[in-house]
DNA sequence: TTGTACGCGTTATCAT
DNA sequence: ATGATAACGCGTACAA
């Protein structure tokens, strides 16, 4: 294929503005700005390069510099439906946006996660593309950190990270926790139910606690069954999970669901067993990734995705500018919040419902 | 920074087989694959490059070869939400996916969309790339697909092209909207109506052509008010145009809605008017984006994105490995399928509801 | 059948 | 303050 673009190169630029392609570099690279070339040149390749619309290729940069402005995304679960994975969706834009920040670029894992997170997949993928460094959502376990970390690629874990000694940035659920509970008890609730994950992560158990300790705070407890873990974060964990709860007429008034995606499958358990939201039964989810388009829009713990993004590529920046084992791994806490929408009403019969 | 990983180039797998680099470009880059290389060296040359986990550095390759692997994809709408633009969302999954079985990244556009469709930012963020080829998803204008053309990049237009000699993939709606319609008849329905966004694009035109055609050929007509148009696909657009036509005694039984997230406004007046879907009122999608996991699963009229995605790679594929000039622009076109889920019955009064 | 030499466009080093 | 030169890793025309 003939070439399609006039390219226009540093040689042209030098060319027409009578100077080595060295010093067309020097100027237009930015690097030691100062007392390297003189003011009369500068501008003269300044103007010549604006003139012509010159941008460095960046393939021969890449090349040359030994670094691809290319930053791998590793999201915890593949991109499939709307629905099912709307963090690592909502991640991939916080952290493209703010790469673009930097002039990096955000590549994407296609691989089948389920298959990736055995052997060096992974790692091959991010080696053969040669990316500058990278991002590393929720790692299922130590050993695929690990594997990054044993080839010295620039990284950070973000959400839910390993403990293992790496640059990471984590969300803190706890004030978005206390204040959704605070929320409901003022809104006169006491019979309030909580749906998360199980398992032993700390993440997960911190989501509970901080639920536990809120109404703990206000002198309340509540029943070990409406504590209820289910094994992933999922619509249909949510119905299945819900459902039991919700059928018997002794059942909570509200319910704080750890997730948008738990909380539709609450939803349905909800329409099914024809308790309206809020007249019936309130509601609050977590995450406010889709909560405020549901019906009705859900009350809602938000993570600060884009702040987790942005601290997460500028870290990555920091390891890939600084000088290696120049930068001590650092830990970044980001808190949440509560969104109040129209989801939590007075429970029946406390007003006279 | 240090080099991070045991690079290994073509220069030491050529001094580990005895032989020189261009052997090994021969060997390892399959180009006139036979009668070049005795199969000796092939053999000790592919066994070298085995053993210690060689890849070409796609960077000196892309420099070299002066192609970058990459392909650009202007979406219709950037990515903000879940559920403002599903298509755009699917297709680049769709797009990716088909990439990857060619060896192709895909690169998306960040740029904000409606500062973009105007001058020449678009073409610049592609062109500084380097992409090989470009996939324009429903550009808005003519103009803006011949600034493209101008710059010789293989292209091609989906979904909703512009008239103008592209390649292009378009999807047809007919078969779905026709099986649509027919599947309501069956149900009962007499009053339908269809809502879906106006202007002059042959693509919007045809699917309300489809609707009333599918009628005609049931002996059927549609009022005039009850095919309503709206000037773009939302949520909100959806609702403001359905509540008035819903909360009128005289209304329409169904109602078939030309994008998911029209039907998703729709849903939301009949909540608030509180006509339960499917006993009260049917409604069918189109799109199929994320009908199924709505409150009930939406009956929705599915676009075959994977597939559009699977023929616009190839295509491009086509165009960048061809002769230039050598490949005619291809028109394909898709069909489109329904897919029967629990938002159409009987309407009251029927069967005797 | 195989090796030599050059160039892709850029930047870093070393002279001047 | 500036320019010549080399090198990043690969592919290919040409020579052997």
């Amino acid at each position: 294929m003939v070439s399609r673009t006039s390219e226009i190169t540093s040689s042209e630029i030098a060319r027409q503005a009578g100077v080595s392609r060295a010093t067309v570099s020097v100027v237009l690279s930015g690097t030691r700005s100062t007392s390297r070339v003189s003011d009369a040149t500068r501008q003269r390749v300044l103007a010549v390069a604006a003139a012509l619309g010159y941008a460095p290729h960046p393939v021969a940069r890449a090349l040359r510099r030994q670094r691809t402005g290319v930053l791998g995304f590793i999201p915890r679960a593949h991109r499939t439906t709307l629905f099912d994975h709307p963090v690592p969706y909502l991640l991939g834009i916080a952290l493209s946006r703010a790469a673009a920040a930097y002039g990096y670029q955000i590549v994407e894992t296609t691989t089948d996660p389920a298959k990736a997170h055995d052997g060096d997949e992974l790692v091959r993928f991010m080696q053969q593309r040669r990316v500058d460094g990278i991002i590393l959502d929720s790692p299922d376990t130590v050993a695929e950190v690990q594997r990054f970390i044993a080839h010295q690629i620039p990284l950070v874990q973000i959400i839910r990270p390993q403990p293992i000694e790496t640059a990471r940035v984590t969300v803190d659920a706890r004030p978005g926790i206390m204040a959704a509970v605070a929320h409901l008890l003022e809104a006169g609730h006491r019979r309030i139910a909580w749906l998360g994950r199980g398992g032993e992560h700390p993440i997960d158990r911190a989501r509970r606690a901080a639920f536990v300790a809120a109404l703990d705070q206000h002198g309340l407890q509540c029943p070990a069954e409406w504590l209820r873990e289910v094994a992933a974060y999922g619509v249909l964990e949510g119905y299945d999970s819900a459902m039991p709860l919700l059928a018997q007429p002794d059942r909570p008034t509200a319910l704080i669901a750890m997730g948008d995606n738990i909380a539709l499958g609450v939803l349905r358990a909800l329409y099914t067993l024809r308790l309206r939201v809020p007249d019936e039964f309130s509601l609050i989810s977590y995450d406010d990734a889709f909560a405020g388009v549901l019906y009705p829009p859900l009350t809602s713990v938000a993570q600060p995705l884009t702040d987790v993004g942005a601290r997460a590529i500028a870290m990555l920046h920091e390891q890939i500018e600084g000088e290696p084992g120049t930068i001590a791994p650092r830990a970044e806490t980001v808190p949440t919040d509560l969104i109040i929408r129209e989801s939590v009403a007075a429970p029946r019969g406390v007003w006279g419902g």
